[in-house]
DNA sequence: GGCAGTCGAAACATTAACGGTTACGACAGA
DNA sequence: TCTGTCGTAACCGTTAATGTTTCGACTGCC
């Protein structure tokens, strides 16, 4: 499917800004959570960026710039950050449009629109189940 | 999420070959499939021969060639033509291994990879409830 | 007022996936 | 032998994702 890592980065960026607030620390910056993400901090700021504009995170800007958490983590979900990262849907249509003049052809998109549609319902129901309270729980507790 | 159009093709062309054969026809071809989803006959050569090996539709070569169903349309899936089709999973991990020293880039990857395989078992449940007769019923109710 | 550190954003490069297209050999029935 | 179709490789154009560089904007501090 050509899957990316977005819903990943940005479950990792609000993990480390979570704890790192939790151990007194009032922002963290892009250049930090991106050397835990082993990846760029633009690539850092453009996730961030996403979830600011859905109310997730803040960003201060000047010197002791930095990013922090807009709400508490056991109040986000993924869903929350699935939707400010992921716009599109889950499985595309035709490219072009199918023959009209044939019966499959004529019936085949809203068949399968309806279908994707409950599929994707169940997809943001689950997702909604975790919080990132929870992501962060299961993170701490992996063995060492 | 880039999403692709394999799974509405592979359906499409499903549906058209059941329609197809219930009309009392033997064959389908591809180039009758690629008219009827308005697109390339080899497109769909490949997606019918990832069907094949995953032993829904048959295949005949020489004169008069074509293509047919293996199965009853009752007794596939959606779920049967999302494995022929679609190899990979639904969300990556990061691109390049997160930091070890980090608690959070330690622990994130099994964190996120369990909830992902839930998401993908959900998936799965979702997609083995519709069967290919129920795809093509659908089709054949769409208001003209 | 100037400096320093960080964000915000644009621009560009690289890579990979997807779908479309052409081409041609293999095959099998007439 | 001829014909129609599959099987498959090769190549192309488009798009998305990610990485990288760059630079202006901002703001606290000296």
């Amino acid at each position: 499917m050509s899957a990316n890592s977005r819903l990943t980065i940005a479950a990792h960026a609000l993990a480390w800004i979570g704890l790192y607030q939790r151990q007194g620390h009032e922002v963290a910056t892009s250049e930090q959570i991106a050397a835990s993400a082993s990846t760029n901090p633009v690539v850092i700021r453009r996730l961030l960026g996403d979830l600011r504009r859905a109310g997730l995170v803040e960003s201060r800007r000047g010197v002791g710039a930095g990013w922090s958490l807009a709400r508490d983590l056991e109040s986000m979900t993924l869903l929350d950050v699935y939707e400010a990262v992921e716009p599109g849907p889950l499985f595309a249509l035709h490219r072009a449009a199918p023959d009209p003049g044939c019966v499959v052809g004529y019936g085949i998109q809203p068949a399968m629109q309806r279908i994707y549609d409950g599929i994707e319902e169940t997809l943001r129901r689950e997702l909604a189940r975790v919080t990132l309270k929870d992501v962060l729980q299961d993170v701490l507790a992996a063995p060492r």
